[in-house]
DNA sequence: AGCACGCCGACT
DNA sequence: GTCGGCGTGCTC
């Protein structure tokens, strides 16, 4: 049924579309435009298009003339009239495409919420000469024949397999059932299946909508930093912005000032967040202050109502944006400003899927509209720190003194006042202790143990922070040493005692626990490392009678959604403050415990575990573990704060012990000092490419083969590290080999062409090559 | 990522 | 011969 055309070579101009297609496809593909559709085609579109045997959706990028004699297959149909995106975002996806080594299509699907829900199914029936045939019975081809026989009218190929008993992708079926069609027996249709236009609900209308509540008031010098921005955002100018030290609440007052500020000019506002269920707040404050012109976008938002969001953004009735990653492609006409909130999270570049990160595109869509970027945290990554430190971003801190502790309540308009200051900043008292020196089965140091003795007597709250669910890291056999792994991972497996089971956190796999070792026969198994579980079953031992909740991804029912609506996060909040008080009670958390909403101030915060990780190959680490200190610290307020550690002298664990804001400066100082002895970001640019594949043999030969090729292109002012095996050095199955790329300007180019060499001197197939730019 | 095509070994 | 598995390369 593919129509293949071919164009006569005096084809008046225009004639042929290239269209980026939403797969792991480096190339633009070129469709013949038909009669009916010239001259109503514009990029940004998206076509149906054959592809192969079966029809997808593809998003124009631009008209050309005939490039060839190739014979061109034809585009279906065009699925809109208008393009589902404007040109702004369309080039802007391409700059992405381009920068971050990623397939174009792909980068437009992200960039269009929704809108991808087209797929295809073929039908079958038999022709007129079809029903003539004989074939031998129980052969696949004389099964799919009598199949075919008793039914009227086309049958779809899952009924078909179904009938047959064969599973619906098996090789063969789809290999006879084509043979089948060339020889004329067979028909074939391929129709679309999936809703064209996802029907829109009825939404609010401007009399539903709340008298919007009023900006808050801003304090000492929030305002002098709006009025420098409001500056800005009236100029349209490009300027980065780096909000360093600012807690929380103080940002959102200053985003909140801007966002009106960009209102009043006619302007609209993207607002990127690392996560929906932490900012539940800011969006209900959002949607008070701002009704009805606040858009949502997050990836578990439904297609319809992305679909719905995207076309009241035309309409010109949505004019802020709030959302992950992907918000950042959102089409907002006259941006006035973008904001990155927590620039810092790792979010914004999660590691599956499309690498590419959102920060990064954010600053460019800000230099390409002339808008300025405001990037917010209160400990920025050491990059942006540094950046700001030199210049290319405008810093601008708040210390935290500055601010008051207590929010002004909403509505008031009482001017800044300096002397609403609180003069009793928190100042928790923080402990390290070092765990060297102790038995290796300690799990709470005497100090922590007797803290917490003290204050759940009082009746105070107690945190007990560790990094890993689970009860522990993994199990071992004593005599041989033996480790149980994930088959399919090369890593431990989580070890839970409640459920008797071994779970690998890679990639879910879990396995029983068996009696004895399956090496040596021996029945002394042993727990190693420390997890949630564990610290809960410490605790209620020592401390029986205390109130004891333990709050990590495993607790929480539906840890998957985190959608806003019936969000099933447990808040922080003591159920019954009245009566809860004098118990007290023991919360045993993972990092979710600084992601949820409404925490309330713990009297002691103990680390059980925090650097157990310290020796990863991330050279981001460091920053990581002092911004969860930090994050840690704040919980407690002007309470007590104990860290175990087998790393006290490490940098971030040092600095976090510093009065003066957490060692901030201390810490940065340090950290830059490293990452410019390394060469690491922001001294670098930096690339990490994985090889992945299934063979062992043949994806480190590939490695080795890549790495020699780049090691002949690259020239001075890089640098080639590996390529060594990866970590894990297997995933899911995949054996993983790795290089980093370090340099001194964009090796983008360099890497294409040396992989074009690689493809030329071996095949890479079964390899997955993976590009992460500015990881 | 699919999916077809080609090669090969086994079955009958 | 026909079936089925696997590796390889292409998709306008």
């Amino acid at each position: 049924m593919s129509s293949s055309v071919k164009i006569p070579s005096d084809t008046s101009k225009g004639r042929i579309a290239l269209v980026a297609i939403p797969r792991r496809l480096d190339k633009v593909l070129s469709y013949a435009i038909p009669d009916r559709l010239i001259g109503r085609l514009s990029p940004g579109m998206r076509l149906l298009v054959p592809l192969g045997r079966s029809k997808i959706t593809g998003y124009l990028i631009g008209v050309s003339v005939q490039d060839g004699s190739h014979s061109l297959k034809e585009i279906i149909e065009a699925l809109n009239d208008t393009p589902i995106i404007n040109n702004e975002i369309l080039e802007l996806a391409r700059w992405a495409s381009e920068y971050y080594m990623q397939p174009l299509g792909l980068m437009i699907r992200a960039a269009i919420p929704g809108g991808n829900n087209l797929k295809s199914r073929e039908y079958f029936k038999l022709t007129d000469q079809g029903t003539k045939i004989k074939a031998t019975p129980n052969s696949m081809k004389g099964r799919i024949l009598s199949v075919l026989k008793d039914k009227t009218g086309w049958v779809p190929i899952s009924e078909l397999s179904k009938d047959i008993g064969v599973e619906l992708r098996e090789n063969r079926l789809t290999r006879i059932l084509s043979n089948m069609k060339r020889d004329g027996i067979l028909d074939e249709d391929i129709r679309i299946i999936g809703k064209r236009d996802p029907s829109r609900k009825k939404r609010k209308t401007a009399s539903d909508i709340k008298h919007p509540a009023s900006l808050p008031s801003l304090y000492g010098r929030e305002a002098d930093l709006v009025n420098e921005v409001k500056d800005l955002i009236n100029k349209g100018t490009y300027t980065p912005y780096l909000l360093a030290e600012i807690k929380k609440d103080t940002r959102q007052r200053i985003y909140l000032h801007l966002i009106s500020l960009c209102i009043e000019k006619g302007k609209g506002v993207l607002l990127l967040i690392p996560e929906i269920s932490p900012n539940l707040s800011l969006i209900k404050t959002l949607e008070d202050t701002f009704s009805g012109r606040v858009g949502l976008l997050h990836s578990r938002i439904s297609e319809g109502r992305r679909f719905d969001i995207l076309s009241r953004i035309r309409e010109g009735k949505i004019d802020i944006i709030v959302g992950t990653r992907s918000a950042i492609f959102a089409p907002i006409d006259l941006p006035g400003m973008i904001i990155v909130d927590e620039e810092d999270d790792p979010s914004y570049k999660q590691d599956k899927g499309l690498r590419y990160n959102a920060k990064g595109v954010a600053l460019k869509r800000g230099e390409r509209l002339n808008i300025p970027v405001i990037l917010g945290s209160s400990a920025p990554s050491v990059e942006d720190f540094y950046y700001g430190m030199t210049g290319v971003y405008k810093l601008r801190t708040l210390p935290e003194e500055e601010g008051p502790r207590i929010q002004g309540s909403k509505g008031s308009n009482e001017p800044a006042n300096p002397r609403t200051k609180d003069p009793s900043t928190p100042q928790p008292l923080i402990k390290i202790v070092d765990m060297r020196g102790a038995n290796g089965r300690t799990i709470l140091s005497d100090q922590l143990n007797s803290s917490i003795a003290n204050r759940i007597s009082k009746g105070d709250r107690v945190l007990l922070f560790v990094n890993k669910r689970g009860f522990s890291n993994s199990i071992i056999c004593q005599d041989c040493g033996y480790s149980f792994r994930c088959p399919d991972c090369a890593l431990s497996m989580t070890y839970y005692k409640g459920l008797k089971r071994l779970s690998c956190h890679y990639c879910n796999k879990s396995a029983c626990v068996p009696e004895t070792c399956p090496d040596c026969g021996s029945s002394r198994l042993t727990e190693v490392g420390i997890g949630t579980e564990r610290v809960e079953e410490e605790v209620r031992k020592i401390f029986p009678s205390a109130k004891v909740v333990r709050l990590d991804k495993d607790t929480i029912k539906g840890s998957r959604g985190q959608g806003v609506k019936g969000s099933s996060h447990r808040t922080l909040e003591p159920a019954n403050p009245g009566t809860l008080r004098k118990e007290g009670e023991i919360v045993i958390g993972t990092d979710i415990v600084l992601r949820s909403p409404g925490n309330h101030p713990f009297a002691l915060v103990g680390v059980v575990s925090a650097d157990t990780c310290l020796h990863l190959p991330d050279f981001r680490l460091s920053h990581r573990v002092y911004k969860l200190l930090r994050g840690l610290i704040d919980l407690a307020g002007k309470g007590e704060v104990i860290i175990q550690t087998h790393n006290p002298s490490h940098h971030a664990i040092e600095a976090v012990s510093d009065p003066t804001n957490m060692g901030l400066d201390r810490f940065y100082q340090k950290e830059i000092g490293f990452r410019r002895e390394l060469g690491y970001p922001p001294f670098s640019s930096m690339v990490i490419i994985t090889l992945e594949g299934g063979n062992a043999e043949r994806c480190m030969d590939r490695s080795q083969r890549l790495g020699k090729i780049l090691h002949r292109n690259l020239d001075k002012g890089t640098e080639l590290l590996g390529p060594a095996r990866g970590y894990p050095e297997i995933l899911r199955g995949r054996h993983r080999w790795q290089m980093i790329i370090k340099g001194d300007r964009p090796v983008q180019e360099i890497i294409r062409r040396s992989m074009e060499e690689l493809n030329t001197e071996a095949s890479t197939s079964g390899i997955r090559i993976d590009l992460d730019i500015d990881p």
